[in-house]
DNA sequence: CTTGTTAATTGATACACTATTGATATATTG
DNA sequence: CAATATATCAATAGTGTATCAATTAACAAG
C-alpha cells in the first residue's frame, strides 16, 4: 500500500495567530505594546480583516492579547503559568546565564548579483537575479554575541535599506515587504569566524585559549520560509562561544 | 485496489486506519498537522471517500483525529503516546550531507554518586543520591559521529546495564523505566571534547586544521523532561563538525 | 489649566458571496 | 457487510463592504 503523506496548510487564520504568538514569546511583540489596527495590519498581511480578527481571537483566547474596542489590541504576555499549553517550541540565542535582550546593529546592506556573491553551498531562493545581503552584530543585553549574514530575494521594485532595519527583521518583512516567516529549518556547527568580522567585536571578546587562535566559533545557517511555503531568507549566524549558545526546546 | 500487501486480510478500511496510525505514531503525521482533503487522500490511496472515511472514523475513536466539518482533518496525538523518539524529530543530528541511519555503542554504564561525580554545572535532577552514568559513541550511516554521556536518576531499586541498552535509550526509558520523554531543551555551543573520548574515535577524523589541535566539537546539552515534567534524563553531547551537525526543525 | 464638544480612529458586528471540506444519504456491485 | 460511486447538505475559510459603538485626539470656550 502506497503512504498516505500528503499534509496540507493549517488554515490561514491558525497560522498567523501561531506566528505572532511566537513573536509575543520571543519578545519581539513586547508586553503591553499596541498592535497596528486591525485594518492596517490586514493589509500588510495581505489578508482579510475578518481572517485577521479571527487569529486576534485565537490570541485572546490564550491569554496573549487584550482587545479594546476604540483603542486598540495590547499585547498581554502572561507569567510562565499559561504560556506551557501555547508554546511548543522555538529557537533562539541566549546568553550563557540565560536570557537576554536581543538587539542588532546594521553593518550593510547591499543589492548584489546572487550568482556572483551568494554563498556557493546555499540553497537556492527567490525569483530575482539579485539579492539583498545584510550584515549586523547582534547583541543581547548590550552584549557583543553574535554577526550575521541573511540574504532576501532583490526583485527589482524592492529596495532595503539600513534605516529600514529595526532589530526584528521579521517585523520589517511583515509590515514592508509583505512576508512572514511560517517555518524555519536551522543548522547548527561550529566554524572560523568570517574575514568580514569587525574587529573590534572579535577583539572584545575574552582571551581564553580556548577559540582565540582560530576564532572557532558556533556557527547556524537557517533556512525561513513564508507563508507560501517558499525560502524567502537564508541566513548565516557566527556566534561567540563564551557568551552565547543556541537553545532550542521543543514540549 | 489491488496493491500487493493488500491479500485477503484485513478489510481495506482496518487497513488503511492501521497505516495511519502508524504514521502518527511515528511522527510522519505530526501532531497538530492537517490531513489533505477526504476526497483527495481517497483518490491517492485509490479508494472511495466512503472507505477512507471509515478508516478516519476509526481513528476518531482511538483519539488520534479530530475532524471538523467545514475545515479539515486534525491530527490529534494523546499526551500518553507522544514521544520525542522519532527519526522526523525536529531536534537532532545528522550527516552534513543529510539524514543517516543513526546507531549507538555504549562504552559504560555506572552507578555513580552524584555529589561526586555528577558535572558541576548540570542541573538538579531525580531524587536518588546516585545517578546513572551511560557513554557512548554515535554513529550516523556505521560513521563516527558524536560521543555522549547521558545521566538519568539512579534509586535504589532500579538496575541498568550495557546490555539493556543495545535499542533505543527512549524505548528503554518506556518499556523498562516506565517514564516517556515529553519535552526536551538542546543548548548548542563548542566544547573541547572529553579526556575519556575514546582514542581511535578522536583519531579517525580528518586531519583538517580546523579542529585538529584544539579537539574544538560542536556541544549539545539536552535537558529531557518526562510525562509529569520533570527532568528525567541530562545529556552531554560532543559531535564532530566535519561529519555531523545539529538540525532543529519547526513546522 | 480645565471642561465640553467635535472629529477621527479603532474594534465589533452584520451581511453577501465564493470556494472548500466534512457529513449524510442513496444506489450499485460483489 | 465491504466497497465503489454519486449527489446533496452543512459548516468552515476567506474576501469584501458597510455600519455601529467605544475610545482617543483635537480644539475651542471659559
Amino acid at each position: 500500500m502506497k503512504t498516505a503523506l500528503s499534509k496540507n496548510r493549517l488554515p490561514l487564520h491558525v497560522e498567523i495567530s501561531e506566528m505572532l504568538a511566537r513573536e509575543i514569546q520571543a519578545g519581539i511583540l513586547a508586553d503591553g505594546s499596541r498592535l497596528a489596527s486591525e485594518r492596517l495590519m490586514a493589509d500588510e498581511l495581505g489578508v482579510a480583516v475578518g481572517t485577521l480578527r479571527k487569529a486576534l481571537l485565537e490570541l485572546t483566547q490564550k491569554g496573549l492579547l487584550e482587545r479594546v474596542q476604540g483603542s486598540g489590541n495590547y499585547v498581554r504576555k502572561p507569567k510562565q503559568s499559561q504560556n506551557i499549553d501555547t508554546i511548543y517550541s522555538f529557537f533562539r540565542l541566549e546568553l550563557l546565564k540565560g536570557g537576554g535582550l536581543p538587539t542588532a546593529q546594521v553593518l550593510s546592506v547591499e543589492r548584489l548579483n546572487k550568482a556572483e556573491y551568494f554563498p556557493a553551498l546555499g540553497p537556492q531562493f527567490g525569483t530575482a537575479a539579485d539579492g539583498f545581503r545584510i550584515r549586523r552584530l547582534r547583541r543581547l543585553n548590550s552584549i557583543n554575541s553574535a554577526i550575521e549574514e541573511i540574504w532576501i530575494d532583490a526583485p527589482k521594485n524592492r529596495n532595503v535599506s539600513v534605516e529600514d532595519l529595526s532589530d526584528s527583521l521579521y517585523l520589517f518583512y511583515r509590515e514592508n515587504l509583505k512576508f512572514w516567516i511560517t517555518g524555519v529549518e536551522d543548522q547548527v556547527s561550529v566554524n572560523k569566524i568570517p574575514d568580514w568580522t569587525p574587529i573590534t567585536f572579535a577583539q572584545k571578546t575574552s582571551a581564553s585559549s580556548l577559540n582565540n587562535e582560530h576564532k572557532i566559533w558556533g556557527y547556524i545557517e537557517r533556512k525561513s520560509y513564508d507563508q507560501t511555503n517558499m525560502l524567502a531568507e537564508y541566513s548565516l549566524t557566527w556566534f561567540n562561544p563564551e557568551v552565547a549558545r543556541y537553545v532550542a526546546r521543543i514540549k
